[in-house]
DNA sequence: CTGAAAGCGCTTACAG
DNA sequence: CTGAAAGCGCTTACAG
């Protein structure tokens, strides 16, 4: 592989002229640049990132740590949006992505540390959905920039950036009231991630508003798994026999409700409406097609990113969270209610 | 940040020595190397990759390709199981891996060159389903290991690993011969792909082993989308009304193909069977539940990743294509025959 | 406009 | 068992 050495001798110039032709910055005769970059081209130069890294403050990579994937994860069906939104806005600037996961949560730690402290990268997208997060997983003492891709930075609320999940589960609540519902049972999630004590708030919001009391048996909470959803379906069907409707914390939960209410010989929605969240892509070709709630995930990956980037280049010290709006997309899963 | 400078100062040793006790290599004495080690703790210190990649060889980084991420791609489904099984082996291994997706495949070339060259990795992954693909993309210049999680690796035949979609169809489509069907209609896919002109192939000899003709006209070609499946259903469906069953490349088409077939009332089983391919996530969940064929897309990417480890430590110099079982997965998507 | 020289942070023979 | 020194491939003031 050939060195700064190898083009500057033939060229004929020193390795301080070849690398001033190629970052094409200073003063450079335009004779001696063509000259260099010829022998650029013939020879297949290309500068070691490592070598280049050591001299410059950088290393034009950096990480995106996504702590636990797994089924059991909710927003599973985002993630590839979300590594292609933080990797679209890296290449633009022809940066590398650095990917470090983790297969169990416990492991989550190391995953982090391993990335972020061999001075490899400079600056991380971190998946950050519960509580405390960053600080369990050691980011607190990193030098280095970071966002999250969601609730929880290093920096508290601020260099964050995620969906507007109460929003969109209080315009999913409001669709269910405004078609006349008023027992809307909640099968919801995990409580240690955020997203989903935010969904329920949403959904809590939207009962006060119209003054709609509810009762805490209506909640019965699942796993995210379509069989959690099953299962809880037959809860609230025997517990709250009057519920006309039901608001599920994510599509694969709403799935499996649907398949156990119709197990039970009901009709979704004409006897029982359900609200999916998440907007999977399955969720369309569901039968019935699942009202759902989506938030923009690509969307979200590339503003992470290039908040990161400001970062990176001091152009900015921090950022105030940044939320972005999460869409309800209604099809035909939510009908009238029975009244 | 701390240097081994640093580190060798406080501990009253030279860099060298430093150096030896990290790499608990040689002969240091167990008194300095406690000494060492207690410095290291105490300072926090990390080795540079950066200043190690240069004096080694190694940048302690494999990479993965993917030339086009897109919904078009009918793999997408199992991407991210591809990228957890590669990261699984690297992780193990005390490597980083370092992502690179294009958005077109017109960008996919540079993306290639943009990793591959700038000495940033130890050797790579690459996702190449095309024919050719290698090539096209300036991999055969590289002179850094790599394997590939397709058909078309730099290296012809060898150096590949893929799931047998041949056989997998072989599978489906003997399934459907054994349950009497002999009129069975294809949704394919656009043909570049090795592995639909695989899945075809193991049709053709389904059929081929039971002495069953099948007629260019029972072959329809789609998109790998489940609105191509929709359109493919009704094309098949007024050229050929006599087949009692269809074979779809993927789950999505078929899932199209099957809302399709109930529009036009037909049942799925009972009037008309319907196979697809993948098992994505929600071949199961849908309304029939899909019969499929699954690829170990984990396993797949794991053991890419091991041999390229093994070609990076020069334990092989190359390997004879592997190919994966694919799996058929009953589901009540496909019934008896009609009469 | 161009080049000599130092330095980035590590590792590796080579002496001792 | 330990250290001095060179070198990995680049960039950056500093002279000229």
């Amino acid at each position: 592989m050939a060195t700064i050495y190898d083009v500057a001798k033939e060229a004929g110039v020193s390795t301080a002229t070849v690398s001033k032709a190629l970052s094409n910055t200073p003063y450079v005769s335009e004779e001696t640049r063509a000259r260099v970059l010829a022998v650029v081209e013939r020879l297949n130069y290309v500068p070691s990132l490592a070598a280049r890294g050591l001299t410059k403050a950088r290393t034009y990579i950096i990480g995106l740590v996504i702590p636990y994937v797994s089924d059991y994860l909710f927003s599973d069906p985002h993630l590839l949006e979300f590594i292609r939104g933080v990797e679209q806005e890296a290449n633009a600037r022809d940066y590398n992505l650095l990917l470090a996961t983790a297969r169990a949560p416990s492991e989550a730690a190391s995953a982090y540390q391993r990335l972020l402290r061999t001075q490899y990268v400079d600056g991380a997208v971190l998946v950050a959905v519960r509580r405390g997060e960053p600080d369990s997983l050691g980011v607190g003492k990193m030098d280095y920039p970071c966002v999250a891709l969601g609730y929880h930075s290093p920096y508290g609320p601020d260099n964050t950036v995620h969906a507007d999940d109460r929003q969109g589960a209080l315009k999913a609540v409001r669709h269910l009231l405004d078609l006349g519902h008023r027992g809307i049972g909640v099968i919801s999630g995990p409580p240690p991630l955020t997203a989903v004590e935010e969904r329920l708030a949403g959904y809590r919001l939207a009962l006060a508003e119209r003054g709609v009391a509810c009762d805490e048996g209506w909640f019965v909470q699942g796993d995210f798994t379509p069989e959690s959803g099953f299962q809880a379906a037959a809860i609230l069907l025997e517990r709250c026999p009057q519920l006309t409707a039901i608001f599920c914390i994510n599509d694969r939960m709403a799935m499996g409700a649907i398949q156990r209410l119709r197990a039970e010989g009901l009709r979704v929605p004409d006897d029982i409406a359900v609200v999916g969240f998440d907007d999977i892509p399955s969720a369309a070709l569901f039968e019935p097609p699942l009202t759902t709630v989506r938030q923009p995930a690509l969307e979200m990956g590339r503003i992470a990113a290039h908040k990161l980037f400001q970062l990176i280049g001091r152009e900015i010290e921090s950022f105030e969270s940044i939320v972005l709006p999460a869409e309800l997309i209604v099809r035909a899963s939510s009908g009238n209610a029975r009244r």
